[in-house]
DNA sequence: ACACCATTAGTGTATGACAATACGTCACTA
DNA sequence: TAGTGACGTATTGTCATACACTAATGGTGT
């Protein structure tokens, strides 16, 4: 038989409550910034008890959809794109994605992000991106911390991209895949070294505004990544092993 | 000066017991199908009132990291592809990110996901690809059904190519973008039409297990969507505009 | 005008209660 | 024996109420 059915759930008052806020937001009769009544208000409003509306704000909280800038002021907010990532991310986790997965399509979105950028990056965004750069040739002896800076030159070429999409869908594939190049240092000691290559090139290309060459670049820049990746034997590995994750 | 700060957030009862469950999740202890106690078992195992428990944990069950199958059931879940892929889409939504911004990310994810779906897709979905297809086909003059069977002929191309990021990555950005197709088919009627010739090579050079030319036609589609977009003036346009949210 | 203090309001948490209902058990029937 | 039905119990969703703590408010004195 192929008879199709689901557990038909009762609408629950915290969550009819959830949905109402989130429906008005998404319709702009909120908007983000707006204050919002404090919870014995809200309850009354909506003729449930405070405990109702509390469940529900919780909701609406970790959905990035309201939030307390002080404890006592509730608004409405505009998702966060790292709140996003890191969520993302904590599901790839759970689902053992493996280090081949992030890379083929970081392949993709991490040309894009430099061809973008070089096309179309403010100036300003440009010096800080050179910054970050100085930072990471001066941190050359630090793994730990050249895969913090490795992971923000990234994310700092992507927001030059000035493509709100592109950053959404590649943080939290880069969080994973950039964490990987702690452990391939160590099998592949020239990684930094080359690193650094490619990003000066990369930062180059883009202060020339000549989308060509960084898309090359980085593209170069991720498939070097892979061979490390594959000396190093993590292609199939799940990208964060159980130890990793304790910390 | 330039002295960072921020609001040090007290340490809530319901904040700490949702991390310390997220942290048992993650880090093992707890597996994806296990059952949880009931609500007063784990109120008094951490301590806490069951209202302070209730709120911890719809928190986790908005983060996918437990759900209820059946209301008297509470058990440790892997968090699903499209609950994170609507959250995602939410947030796109409120940033009002434009058409350009979704296509250009879309140019990059689609023939990537048609190439690998024709080097190592199962057989078993193809068959289910085709039949999406010819369904797409028989619905030629319904505009709401084809914009469904249209997303979801993507999406099964993308969960062929076995790449659960991609997966992961482009769906809330489909999700947007081809519901664009309602919006060109007033302006571009030949759409419907080049949009069926597209699939049908995407799908022959899938069965024929031609990654190249699944790539190039896949790219090909989407560029031609791009044409639709831009006839219809769309480009810079919030992909939902506000009449359509209110649905 | 400014610093200080008291008042107030709102949040986080606790206690206790109750109706509705999913679940397990057990007897009953075919 | 397997399936059905009734029943008691446990658990959930919701409510009401209370209290400590603290951020915001406003007034007071200098």
């Amino acid at each position: 038989m192929s008879l199709r059915s689901q557990h038909l759930k009762v609408n629950y008052a915290y969550r009819q409550f959830a949905d109402e806020i989130e429906a008005q937001i998404m319709q702009g009769t909120l908007k983000p910034g707006e204050r919002l009544p404090g919870e014995v208000e809200l309850a009354q409003l909506f003729g449930v008890t405070r405990s109702t509306v509390r469940e529900g704000l919780r909701q609406l909280e970790s959905e990035g959809l309201v939030h307390r800038p002080t404890p006592r002021r509730l608004e409405v907010a505009l998702p966060q794109t790292d709140k996003l990532a890191s969520r993302s991310s904590r599901a790839m986790v759970l689902m053992n994605v493996t280090f081949r997965e992030l890379w083929q399509v970081a392949l993709e979105t991490e040309p894009l992000a430099a061809e973008l950028a070089a096309r179309q990056g403010p100036p300003e965004a440009l010096a800080e991106l050179k910054d970050i750069h100085a930072r990471l040739v001066a941190a050359k002896d630090d793994v730990a911390e050249t895969t913090r800076l490795d992971t923000l030159f990234h994310t700092q070429v992507a927001e030059m991209s000035q493509n709100r999409v592109l950053c959404l869908v590649r943080e939290p594939l880069t969080l994973l895949l950039y964490q990987g190049f702690i452990q391939i240092t160590p099998s592949v000691p020239q990684a930094i070294e080359r690193q650094i290559v490619a990003h000066s090139q990369i930062v180059d290309a883009i202060e020339a505004k000549d989308p060509e060459r960084a898309r090359n670049w980085a593209h170069r820049h991720i498939q070097d990544f892979w061979r490390g990746i594959q000396i190093a034997g993590l292609q199939d590995e799940p990208s964060i092993s159980k130890e990793n994750r304790m910390k």
